[in-house]
DNA sequence: TGTTAGCACTCTATATATACGAGTGCTAAT
DNA sequence: ATTAGCACTCGTATATATAGAGTGCTAACA
């Protein structure tokens, strides 16, 4: 267990090496006045947290670094909150509460302007809303092989998708089907989508058209396509601002790797409520073993439907992420929660 | 004017330069086979070509460098069409072939393919197809207040907005507009929609429903939205393989620059047609001159419907970066023709 | 007269030595 | 338990020597 003083000699180190990106050596953190204590003293504490693991050294004669383990510990336990600024405040105020037609404008100009306040890169997934209703589905054909299916929700939410009429398949039969849908499937929550199809649907479709099964596949495929993970990535350019991305090969293994913004919405999508910090060799993706991703939901009532993250260096300023994203997050939800409630 | 030699010489230069990156002495051009001049002749010439401004030097002892000059002179008169291998042939062939339901897929298809063979970064505009004719309006209400316009063209092109519906605009009239509009502009080319409001739709709005004014301005908003030039970018993080990236600074306001899509659209956007190639200084952004901007435009008929670009170093691999421009440019055109033909 | 061999010169890159300073760990005194 | 003192380590910066790649110029050559 770490006395006390140990605690606050290693909260100064962190600080200091988030601050200034370099080594603290003992010497600097005697001159602290809040600290009355030698340089010797300092460095007994010093070389027992680094044999208990918290800190590093560079080389033998360096100061100290934090290390992961060290990092870890001051998330949880020291890092002093941030009170944000009137003007940070004002500016997430603003982009949330201006009176937007549509959500997704609000998620990107959000995008930009947390990746502006904190200089790292800010992701965000959602919002999936599963109040979300079925307001209407179109069927417009395009010619004689293809046509566009066109689903519609209540939150102005829009997804479209074109494919090719199969050869056989009646044009009266298409029409049909599609009153049939609309009809039993106007109003349903996506998510019970599939579902009310397979109970309420299927024997309709029997009853009614030939070429049923046919028709059953098209359904699913123009009504379910691979959820497009709906992620917004803002200010990756400043990630090459941080020195420690000074070293080109690392910046490019990043780079790299944010290109398919596929493989970076499931790093969203855990289930883990509220606020959450993966630090270095934390996250699960090799290429980001140098950063920190720190996640936070956002929710809409009870029911979580999206994340914010930033990406950053393991040496983050972690008071200042956690205090935006929980202000943004808390904001956001309470947006969500006025937008939907008419 | 340049002799044959000099000419032959200053080929070899950009042409070893593209190739290894380092200035070219005397000595190594001496050593090509097809070069039978001893180094110290090639010197002389060296050193006129750098009089006359097609050559540098990086210090006062070093092997000769393109200048842009040199580059622009190597552009327009020296360089060899490179053969492309039946491979690359066969991937673009390949990406534009694939009988694909949605153009978007094949653009974006494209894009990746391309920055992967030239290891640029790739740029494409379009498709905007003139010839595009409405297919169906749309005007789904989600509530008291909103409304969701869905604008659907015969390509499968969806675009859609959502807007307030004014307070005093009754839903009878909203319905009566979405018909009198589907019924005079269904089939219209796209680019005629505003003068046929004008000229057909207009008086019928005012003959059939109040509020004519304030229709007619919604009526702009939905079916006008502000042409998000259709930009794809693939490949920005090959830049930072190149090595006249590894000074950083480069590459952050390079990257910064590219951050905003909509200021990257403009380049594309010239109405020269064909090739063209923009080396340097010659590029109009400040953040470019330290690149080389190669577009080529693609069309669908006579008329020119999009460009494809590679943005690269100014040393770039410009007979290979050549070749596959153009020939996915005119695989394009090709497969647009097919597409629209039915 | 055009070409080339030869040579002095320039500049870069690399290695080596040296000094400096920041920082540590340990010991002994407080 | 704390701290002053000191020897030691290592990284950085500076100066110096050396090798090598390349040039420009001059004089000789075909």
């Amino acid at each position: 267990m770490l006395t006390e003083r140990q605690l606050l000699i290693l909260k100064v180190i962190v600080d200091e090496f988030i601050d200034s990106a370099q080594p603290v050596g003992s010497r600097h953190i005697a001159k602290k006045d809040f600290i009355s204590l030698s340089p010797a003293t300092i460095r007994n504490e010093m070389a027992d947290l680094e044999d208990l693991g918290y800190l590093e050294k560079t080389h033998s004669s360096s100061g100290r670094v934090p290390s992961e383990k060290g990092y870890r510990y001051y998330v949880d336990h020291l890092m002093s909150p941030l009170e944000l600024s009137n003007d940070v405040i004002n500016q997430i105020h603003h982009v949330l509460s201006e009176r937007m037609v549509e959500l997704e404008k609000v998620i990107q100009n959000s995008a930009l302007i947390v990746s502006e306040l904190t200089k790292y890169t800010t992701l965000v997934l959602g919002p999936q809303v599963f109040e979300t209703k079925l307001r209407q589905l179109q069927i417009v054909p395009l010619n004689k092989h293809s046509a566009t299916a066109i689903l519609i929700t209540d939150t102005g939410h829009v997804e479209h998708r074109t494919f090719f009429i199969p050869e056989d398949l009646s044009q009266s039969d298409l029409e049909r089907t599609v009153n049939i849908l609309n009809d039993k499937l106007a109003g349903v929550p996506i998510i019970y989508l599939k579902q009310m199809i397979e109970t309420e649907v299927k024997h309709l479709l029997y009853k009614y058209t030939n070429n049923t099964k046919q028709t059953y596949e098209l359904i699913k495929m123009a009504l379910f396509p691979e959820q497009s993970a709906n992620l917004i990535v803002s200010g990756k350019a400043n990630i090459l601002m941080q020195p420690e991305f000074n070293d080109l090969s690392k910046a490019r293994s990043l780079f790299s790797m944010m290109e398919n913004e596929e493989d970076l919405a499931p790093l969203l999508q855990s289930d883990e409520e509220g606020l959450n910090i993966f630090i270095g060799q934390e996250n699960k993706i090799e290429e980001m073993n140098q950063c920190t991703l720190i996640t936070s939901t956002y929710s809409l009532g009870d029911s979580q439907v999206g994340t914010i993250a930033l990406l950053g260096p393991i040496r983050m300023d972690y008071s200042k992420a956690v205090s935006i994203l929980n202000l943004w997050s808390q904001k956001m939800s309470h947006t969500l929660t006025n937008w939907f409630e008419d």
